[in-house]
Order: structure tokens, then sequence, then C-alpha cells
DNA sequence: CTGAAAGCGCTTACAG
DNA sequence: CTGAAAGCGCTTACAG
């Protein structure tokens, strides 16, 4: 495409083929209330694709009023394999729709440069952030579309109580969490452990101790060695997610303790990676197909101004494998 | 918002403000050739905030010609933390110059459903995915748009070659290619052999074996004993990524073999979880920042219509740990 | 400094 | 079955 070259529209493959515009809209929208002789149907679609006419998107739009694009917000460091699948699933399921998914990953607190609502408009947004921060909060509103969330509090905290509960279950009586020490995501760390701390109160066991557990093997390292000086085994972990769970264990390892014997570490989202730590990793699985499907009504819901459904209770399975 | 409730256009911002809707537009636009007395220019700001005005961006890519989007196509799998920050400092960049980065993940090879292209119009794609494949190649080329690569074929090969060097260099006079069993990787994995075997020829050493390494510890426990009836340690083991290079230091683990005394093994990416692994990773980086500027002037020239820059050589490391 | 007007490319009621 | 025309909301030459 060189610059300056003029744009092929509608108005060309008309002329070429000698009808209206509006014969050529009918023709490349299928508008099922004209029937079109067959004829002039085929001589539009091939002089269209002979001019390598695409319709500007733009222009579409702003005569429709309506663009069909969901637009994904979320964040680089949620992006686990989990997370990603569903987003697929939910681009297949819009595209049979009519509808496109697009992400947009970034951090929003830049408060230079130019604002992604300047440069799109989107009917729906799919929220994977944390709207509790203002500065998030505001980068949403500015797109003054509906937003739809994917998970909520009540369902982390449902993860938080399933690890607990697995935990105490297998004989654990004392419990720690064990929270990743990125900032951003300190507000959905405290949601998993509210469920933990639930999970405990269930069974009038004492509060979780708290462990910030860094990325990196050797701070890792001596934030186990920190964890062992306070508590003495035996012992469960409930991690955060599988990312924190595999650091705990090879700083679990590096310190010579055994894993379950000793301490047991539980994740949380069954990432690929994690059938291969030693222990395999044992870990939460969601009921994809549920979000799913509470995700897409919740989209079109938000799209035709109808409410959205509150959050059906989804399912959460525990993959026990070597590590608890 | 309701559904039915009317857009708030600039003309409403024009009529509450009293002016016209040309001024308007230079007061939100900020146009160094108007001057507004600026208190006008603070009425009509706060009239815009009162009323909740957002322009609508079709009509203003309509009206200008272009959109000031970038469009990222890339596959789920590939994303791994290090493209993913790759893009976000994309992302950061292109801000600074008016433009939005945002990302379509998916398959293209549904032939059903809609058109991401009807509903979108980018001013430049960036492509990470493989454009060797008929059905990608032609979904990007439904946009009608210039297409940026982010890695290239050379790129690639090098990586190979430098593991193969590296592993030839520490004394392993056998190497073996280990390859993802996704079929859609095969093209890269492919580039990444070719370079082990230039490698391997550069030394005049015999050609890497090839043995395709399953993403389950079970199946891959199975590869490696595969492996171990057809060659003797000690040998080294390319790995075409990171997370190949898990799979196999696990199965290895489980086979027995000390790594990195009988068999070495270097991956590829250096991703956060490398260094939890036993024994921790050893594995390639790249200088991000080179291939972000690479990339950045492509995007612009491609835009502007100028021609794009040769690859100009990235600089690759070696992060060396315990697996080689 | 401000406003009236044109026009971007499309879809879709409406008239024939 | 087909076409002339209106209009979506914006920006920007142009005239005052």
């Amino acid at each position: 495409v060189e610059k300056g070259q003029k744009r092929i529209t509608s108005a060309d493959v008309a002329r070429a083929s000698g009808v209206s515009r509006a014969t050529v809209s009918y023709v490349l929208n299928n508008d099922p209330r004209q029937s079109i002789p067959s004829e002039t149907r085929e001589r539009i679609l091939r002089v269209a694709q002979e001019l390598g006419y695409h319709p500007f998107t733009p222009a579409r739009i702003l005569r429709t009023g309506h663009s069909q694009i969901v637009l994904a917000v979320l964040q680089l460091e949620l992006v686990d394999p989990k997370i990603a699948g569903l987003l697929k699933n939910l681009e297949v399921a819009l595209a049979e729709r009519g509808y496109s998914l697009i992400w947009y990953v970034g951090w929003p607190d830049r408060s230079d440069g130019i604002h992604l609502s300047a440069n799109l408009t989107p009917a729906v947004i799919v929220s994977l952030v944390d709207e509790s921060d203002p500065a998030i909060s505001s980068f949403l509103q500015q797109f003054n579309v509906p937003i739809v969330q994917l998970e909520n509090d009540s369902f982390r905290e449902m993860a938080g109580k399933t690890q607990a509960r697995y935990l105490i279950q297998q004989g654990y009586h004392h419990l720690v969490f064990a929270s990743p020490d990125r900032r951003d995501l300190q507000k959905l760390a405290m949601e998993r452990l509210e469920g933990v701390r639930q999970g405990c109160a269930e069974c009038s066991l004492d509060m979780p101790f708290v462990q910030i557990v860094p990325h990196s093997r050797k701070e890792a390292k001596e934030a186990i060695r920190d964890l062992l000086s306070q508590r003495t085994p035996p012992f469960g972990i409930c991690c955060y997610n599988d990312d924190v769970a595999i650091a705990v264990i090879a700083a679990l390892s590096d310190a010579g303790i055994r894993v379950p014997e000793a301490v047991a570490v539980i994740g949380c989202d069954n990432i690929p990676l994690a059938q291969f730590i030693n222990p395999p990793l044992t870990t939460l699985d969601f009921d994809e197909k549920q979000l799913l499907d509470l995700l897409i009504e919740n989209i079109f819901a938000a799209n035709q101004g109808r409410p959205m459904q509150e959050s059906t209770p989804i399912s959460i399975s525990i993959i026990a494998r070597g590590s608890a």
C-alpha cells in the first residue's frame, strides 16, 4: 500500500460494474431484504475482488452507529495460559455473532501520550484489571461503554477458601498464604487471602501467616528462610498462583525441606508447566466453560442495555499431584 | 450507558457553550494554528466535561482518513513474557507518538464468523505469526495495510546457531534439537533447527538428531526414553524454547540422567521461571532495546510508505546457569 | 478570532 | 429490482 494512493471505495466498485452504490452495498452485505439477480451479484463481487475493494470500517461504524468490537483490557502479569485460553474461546464465540475480540495490554497509569479511547471505540469492554485502582478505573471510564468483569471478588475468595479446605482436609492445621511481591497484584492477592482466612475460620484454626515471596530465586530463598524462622513444619502453604507456588517449591528445595511431608504447597490456575515441577504441583483448576458462558451472556446483556447476571458460582476443581 | 440514549456530539457541546462546532474541535484538539481566548477555551472544556462528551472515533478516522492504531497479530503460544514485555514497551513508544497498540490473539484459520477487518482498520500490522501459512497470510492481507514482522528467519537461525556454539564450546560434540509437538510451531522450530545445523557444520560435527518433546510429563518422559535409546550420553540438547527445555529437564530427571554432566540442556527466551528449575536453566536472552528500536523504525517507515530497514543483527546473550 | 460549509465512505429508508 | 439522496460525527480549508 503506497502512501498517497487513493482509497478504493464502494463508488469505484459501483462505477466499474455499472450499478449504484446502494446495490454494491446490498450485495456485499448480503442484505436479505433485497433480491439482486445472481448475474448482477456475481459481477459486483468479481469487480470488487479485481479492484481489491475493502470497505472502510470507520465509515461503516459511523453510519451504523456501533462497532462490533469487544475490547479485553488486561495486565501483562495476569495473562496466564488459562486466561489466554478463555479469551481465545471467547473470541471464537463472539466471532460467530459478528463481533471481534481484541486485547489492550498495558499499564494505563501513564498520563502522557495519547489515549486509546481517541483511536478506538469498542462496543463493550471486558475488564480483567483491578478496577478499584482509580487510574485504571478512569482509563476504563473514558471509553464511555459498558464494562463487564471477568472474575469478581467472590470468585477469588472461593479459590482461596478451596485451597485452605483442601490443605486442612489433608491434615495440615497451620496454614500460610504466599503472596507475590508485585504491588499491582496486591488487591487480587488480598481477596484470595480473605478466602484462605474464611477456610481457616470454618475449622476454627489460627489465621494464616502471610509471607511475601519475591520472584527471584535468591530472594525467594530468603523469604522461605524467614518463614521457617517464624513457623515450624509441618504446615501448608496456599499460594497466590502457580508461579508463586513454583518459586516456593524451589526455595523449599533449596532449604532442604521435604514437600509435601514437612510443608505442603498448593497453587492456583493449573498452568501447563505445573506438571513439570518436582514434586509435581497440586493446584486449582476452573470450569472454563461455565466462566465463558457467563461472560458471553454478560457481554451481550451489557451491549443491549439489559442488566447483567449475578455471577453464578463457578465450580473449582482440585488437581491433586505431588506437592500437597 | 443505556441503550437508545443519544450520543453526545461536538454539536451539543458547541450549542451548550455558545460557539460553533469548529471552535469546539479546535479547542479539544489543541490546534496550534488557532488562538482561542482562554476564557472561551476553558468554558468549552468545562462544558464538554459536564456533558460527558467523548469524540466518536470512527467519525474522526473517516474524516482524517487514517486511524492511529497498530495491531499486533500473534498466537497464544508465542506470548512468552519476553515478547509480552517487548510489546508493552512498544505500546509506550507508540503512545508517545499518538498511536495505540492493540493485540489480536487468535487462530485466523476459522473460516466462519466475521472478519476482524470488517470491524477494525489499523494503520499498520505488526506480525508475530507465521506468514508462510496461506490462511494466516490471507488473514493479514485482508486488512490491506502495511505489515511489519517482529522477528525474521535469520534472527531465529542465529538463535539456534548460538545455542549450538555454546554447547560445543562447553565440550559437547553430539547435539540434539528438542522440538515442540505443536504443529503450528513447526516452521519456527525448523528455522531454529537450521541454525543448530549451521553451528554443527561450522565445527564439522554430525548433524543434530531431532527429538520431538510433547508437552505432557508422561509423554515427555517417553520421548526422552526414545532419545536415550538412540543416543548415548554425553550430549547436549538445544531446545526450541524454555518451555521445551523445562519439559526436557523434568524428563531427564525422571530417567535418572544427570544434568549437565551427562546431558546438557540449553533453552531460549530466558522466561522468569527458568531460574526456578533444578538445575537452573541455561538459556538465551535478546537485546530487547535493539529489537524494539528496529521495530518502531519499521512501523513508521511502513506507515509513511518508506522502505523498511534491513534487519540489523540483534545481539543474543547467553544466560549461563546450571543446566549447560 | 469565529462560523458556515464541505466532505470523508458507508448504509438504508424511500421513491420509482 | 435499482438508484438518488440523506445523514452518521468529525475536522479543516475558507471566508469573514
